[in-house]
DNA sequence: TTTAGTTTGTGAATGCGAACACAAGCACGA
DNA sequence: TCGTGCTTGTGTTCGCATTCACAAACTAAA
């Protein structure tokens, strides 16, 4: 194997595997074929082994993969071998819901705070979850929690991000339909979720024949 | 302007620029050049022209495009010109919050009905929606809807997937972390939300310094 | 009419990711 | 020990998306 820097594109598709993988462990396997990875998660083989590549030789010809030293790399690599703490900005409709969200646990990500602007919601409890006042924001660093998700309204969006970055947070999921912008060392990510709604109908040609490509899903986003 | 495939990028790209577009109208301009959208979404002035040379000449030059134009021309490719009704499966939390979800109705998009299997939420309502038996699901093609949203367990996914596409439903989003199939004539589109979230911690290293690629968010999600 | 300043539209170049194809390596049984 | 069957690892090819760079086209003012 030779150094190899890993393709953004390999990244995105690594929590895929890491479920993927983690599923099969429960099921008992110790190892694993990239064709049978590829069928589970919905990626190529070919392109299975070559993301694998890029970071190791966790494979033996002829056997397949070892579940387990391949989880504990990828979680290395995804930074998520020590569990998470992330805050929540924001209790609305959707900001209670990923409070309950039950998927975050599984990589080992945890929302430990949560703050809203409503004094009505203030110290109220969900899911175990004091909500907090909007300074306290300000102490996230101080209190070791270095991501966050912003579901709060897109007029509110950029000024929470600003208030996040001040606070020390280094990674941002946005919720909110807009442009926002921090300092190079805060990756945000954003999702939104009407356009991806929105992007459905093009590949719904009116006529029961298909006039528009019905390929599968990109390869980027969803795993259909 | 030649005949062009719009490429699935340029797709990708298209509910952003519509936004941007709908804003900029609100704010009164009547024109807006590549420039000045491409800093108001985040994407290049050249892939913006670019993807607009797909489908027609909306600009004049030393003026820029007409808004009104383009906003016509991009509904009617994403087939967003007339409203579209859509349906939810799975009134759990996140279900819940889709409902009250404010964001799909500046794209024509309407959820108008929602069904879940416990009978504790059956003939309840959330904003003026009321919660129908899963049975309800096969009448879907003859009330007109074509759109659906998962938003059920994993566990039920592949199930409410078939059932919907049995019902002539032709588009998915799915929130279920797990890959799920459909006949060709249905697009599926998922959306892992802990996936998400789970690839931030890769881009923010450890150490204050950047030891890891700091770019801007890849083109195809998020436009931070 | 001419000139200066914009902005589009697009051919060409670049870069990147996916898919292919196959040699190398391992297990297992005869 | 040898042969068969399976699976990885990777060099190579292919295709597509992004970026570059600039001519063409428009406005406005002198």
């Amino acid at each position: 194997m030779r150094y190899h820097r890993i393709p953004d594109e390999t990244v995105r598709r690594l929590p895929v595997y890491l479920r993927g993988l983690m599923i099969s462990a429960d099921q008992g396997h110790e190892h694993i074929s990239s064709q049978f990875l590829a069928d589970f998660v919905g990626v190529q083989s070919s392109q299975i082994r070559k993301d694998f590549s890029y970071f190791g030789d966790f494979g033996t010809r002829g056997v397949g993969y070892s579940i387990e030293k391949l989880v504990r790399e990828i979680k290395k690599i995804l930074r998520l071998d020590a569990s998470r703490q992330a805050a929540l900005v924001g209790v609305g409709d959707l900001g209670s819901a990923l409070l309950a969200y039950p998927g975050f646990e599984s990589y080992g990500l945890d929302i430990v705070a949560a703050f809203d602007i409503d004094a009505e919601k203030i110290g109220r409890t969900i899911n175990g979850i004091r909500i907090e006042d909007l300074p306290g924001i300000d102490d996230l660093g101080r209190r070791g929690i270095t991501l966050a998700i912003v579901a709060v309204p897109s007029a509110a969006a950029q000024s929470t991000v600003d208030r996040l970055a001040g606070a020390g947070i280094r990674g941002i999921l946005n919720f909110a339909p807009c442009k926002v912008v921090a300092p190079p060392r805060v990756k945000i990510i954003t999702l939104d979720i009407a356009m991806e709604l929105a992007r459905l109908p093009y590949y719904m040609p009116a006529g029961g024949s298909s006039e528009r490509p019905m390929a599968g899903d990109s390869p980027q986003q969803g795993i259909s």
